[in-house]
DNA sequence: AATAAGATTTAGACTGATCTAAAAAAAAAT
DNA sequence: ATTTTTTTTTAGATCAGTCTAAATCTTATT
């Protein structure tokens, strides 16, 4: 368990968060677009993360995380979530400016520092997308999702993440009044797009996309 | 003024603080030491930096820094400040523990988080160790001090810094219950050694060496 | 099954940061 | 003013991380 570069760690997020999708390989090709960095560059890291037993890899044959990198990849994670809440709730940033801060802020790797971080935030176990928070065993605690998308009409909700965290996307969330925690209903569904109206809070209308509400998640009010 | 690396940052920190130390030229070998690298590679660096203008630099004749050098340098230091208040006012880090937590986040280098984090911690003019805050602006507050090891016995004082900040020192000052803030009175000085009988707060009696009261710097009490 | 298309890896180059050992320059000592 | 010592720089390696271009492997299409 030696330390890691910030680069392996980026690597090693990537590929957590592309196997979180459902395939139990990822190629090198969806690492790279996703890093935004070249294939033979993935390539290269790979082998380096191989050699430090990270991942599992099968050259041309796409790769999986070992036991140990998957721990690796979760504790990753949980700093920059716990980062991501210190500064929106502590720091007064807001959710769509946050992305690139924790992005160099979970590198700092001390388990004390985490421990009183986690501790100061009083113990989220949610960051401000609504991600899970691991804990320091690596353990997720998770609420019961649906993505908005396929909510019916007429169903009731709680918004309670988002899976894209682009600035783009969280700005016009912002806009149109959308945020986790919202209470939503959708009021109907046009078959042809997708699309759906929705009721914010029980007042607000809103018309969103497919596009949209496929990035949203959803626990629907038990009733 | 474009973005430097971490490697560059600390080399003009370094840099800063061996000029603060009074000389207008500072050697290859100093730096080396206080960095603790090797003479070869600081030549390296010092090519780097000047080729960017942030440091003076004739071969053989040591460096100095150049405006915007010292600029910069004041702004790495800003950020070292800000988060060793934070780690000990909000995360409740001792003193003796800041240091490489601090190294590392200082390079997160981002005008708008500076200025929030300095904002909640409630614009602090002090670290930790008593060492002043540059302001956005590069301005620094600065109290009128005079080293310990100087003080005259019957004199009194108040502790605002201390001039090193190893964990070992820090340590030291801890277990003897001297602190930032601390009433000093020189109770003796014994001419041999320049070691110093002190009482602090007016309750504790603590001898000291002059190896240790030469790394506190006090503020004379204007009676 | 052969070929074309697409994905992936390798080869080779570059930058930044570091080191050891050797060369060169400056400072100190004779 | 030489010689010796110390400091500093250069030369040459190495490692991490990245890239482009070329080679190679896999997969899809005729
Ligand atoms: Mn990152
Ligand atoms: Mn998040
Ligand atoms: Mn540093
Ligand atoms: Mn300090």
């Amino acid at each position: 368990m030696k330390k890691l570069t910030p680069a392996e760690e980026n690597y090693l997020k990537a590929i957590y968060h592309l196997l979180e999708e459902g395939p139990e390989k990822v190629s090198t090709n969806e690492i790279a677009s996703l890093i935004q960095s070249k294939a033979a560059s993935v390539s290269d890291m790979l082998k380096r993360l191989a050699e430090k037993e990270l991942i599992d890899y099968k050259k041309y044959h796409g790769v999986s995380l070992t036991d140990s990198g998957h721990k690796t990849a979760l504790h990753i994670i949980r700093r920059n979530r716990l980062w991501e809440v210190f500064l929106v709730e502590k720091l007064k940033f807001n959710w769509d400016e946050i992305d690139t801060l924790a992005e160099e802020l979970e590198h700092v790797n001390s388990p004390l520092l985490v421990r009183r971080l986690d501790e100061y935030l009083g113990f989220p176990k949610f960051d401000p997308h609504g991600d899970p928070i691991p804990d320091e065993f690596g353990e997720l605690s998770s609420k019961p999702r649906i993505v908005l998308s396929e909510v019916r009409s007429g169903q009731v909700g709680k918004i309670v993440a988002v899976n894209n965290s682009s600035a783009a996307f969280l700005k016009y969330l912002d806009k149109v009044g959308i945020y986790i925690g919202a209470k939503v209903e959708v009021l109907d569904t046009i078959e042809f797009d997708g699309s759906q109206e929705l009721l914010i809070d029980g007042q607000k209308k809103v018309f969103v996309s497919k596009e949209v509400s496929a990035n949203i998640q959803v626990m629907l009010h038990p009733a």
